[in-house]
RNA sequence: GGCCAGGUAGCUCAGUUGGUAGAGCAGGGGACUGAAAAUCCCCGUGUCGGCAGUUCGAUUCUGUCCCUGGCCA
């Protein structure tokens, strides 16, 4: 058993890079920095960023960037509409393959992992959500509490009632609806092959070497955004009539904190320490989901040497 | 300089009628299949400011020193 014969099947895919890791760790600017040295073109894994309007919570790669080498999935959406780990694996999957036509190599840079692990598993055939039954399933929740809904869940799929807590609201509503939709229990869903996409990957992880470093970043690049006018475009986002605080896109980091602050509800002072906080433990999640993640290649993000380390990762992979 | 109030977890504080202590926040760990920047779960040892005294035993009582804040000179 060697390296030749496992990897026989898919000597003839073409290659993809993954380049993932927690916010504020540099992902964006190494990205670019690769694109100046290899024919590739970045596809944005990243939740907020899909959505036209946040600009600069999101750290968006600004129009210059954006000029220079191609982006894919970034401002597809308007705030008000929501999105789905399946839509963007579907998304991508399309970005890829018209990348690959161009002759160049997708690069998807981001911070959403579960958007990764959807392009790199798979997803169950499952329907999509669904508002009416969701809204139904919240009033009931209001009046009997989602312990109630979850022992309920437990007599139609007990194996997702003993997975999801009887706390775990999404997670019971979107059990009982898939359940509802479908006739069967999403655990029995579950039970799918995976489905890898059809490229070679390289995985890479900018990984941070001190927490006390990142969280120093953190505050330092929150208050930059405050800075450079976050609160002036949340407030633009929050006079649209249509657009609320319940949305899925107002309730990314930083945008629900700033708006609690226009609300009235907070400080501008503590706003901006909620939206550091919220930051911080958005990180923390990230970092936990890539250390379950195997087959990543870590990388320090604190390196002086990441992009030429980046380099030679890549040209390994590819060889030209 | 005098008087008063404080000094307990990273922060704000509670508490121990003397048997070495616990909340909130922060923080850490984990889960994760169409909302994921979401949602949810688990985790509390710290010279109780220093030194000395009383005591079987002091973070708790006493003395003294140091520090912080306030008032008076």
């Amino acid at each position: 058993m060697n390296a030749t014969s496992a990897s026989n099947g898919e000597a003839a895919l073409p290659p993809a890079i993954l380049l993932m890791g927690p916010t504020a760790t540099g992902k964006s600017d190494a990205a670019l920095a690769l694109a100046d040295r290899l024919p590739v073109e970045i596809v944005s894994v990243d939740s907020a960023m899909i959505y036209r309007g946040m600009d600069i919570g999101t750290a968006k790669p600004s129009a210059a960037e954006r000029d220079a080498v191609p982006h894919h999935l970034i401002d597809i959406l308007d705030p008000e509409q929501s999105y789905s780990a399946a839509q963007f694996r579907s998304n991508a999957l399309a970005a890829m393959a018209d990348i690959t036509t161009r002759g160049s190599v997708p690069l998807l840079v981001g911070g959403t992992l579960l958007y990764f692990r959807a392009l790199t598993r798979g997803l169950a055939p499952l329907p999509e959500a669904d508002p009416v039954f969701r809204a139904e399933i919240e009033q009931e929740a209001a009046r009997s509490g989602w312990p109630a809904l979850h022992s309920r869940l437990a007599e139609v799929d007990p194996d997702a009632a003993a997975r999801i807590h009887p706390n775990d609201a999404q997670r019971i509503q979107r059990a009982l609806e898939v359940h509802r939709l479908t006739g069967k229990p999403i655990s029995r869903h579950f039970q799918q092959h995976h489905e890898p996409p059809p490229y070679r990957l390289l995985r890479l992880a900018l990984m941070p070497a001190s927490r006390a470093l990142l969280h120093e970043r953190i505050a330092a690049r929150f208050e930059a955004m405050v800075a450079a006018g976050f609160i002036s475009e949340v407030a633009v986002l929050r006079d649209r009539p249509n657009l609320t605080a319940e949305h899925p896109s107002m309730r990314a980091v930083g945008y629900r904190q700033l708006w609690a602050y226009l609300d009235g509800r907070r400080s501008r002072e503590q706003a901006i320490a909620d939206g550091i906080v919220a930051t911080r433990r958005y990180a923390k999640r990230q970092i936990t989901w890539l250390r379950s993640e195997l087959d990543i290649r870590h990388l320090d993000a604190e390196a002086g040497d990441l992009v030429d380390r980046l380099i030679s990762e890549v040209r390994e992979f590819i060889p030209h």
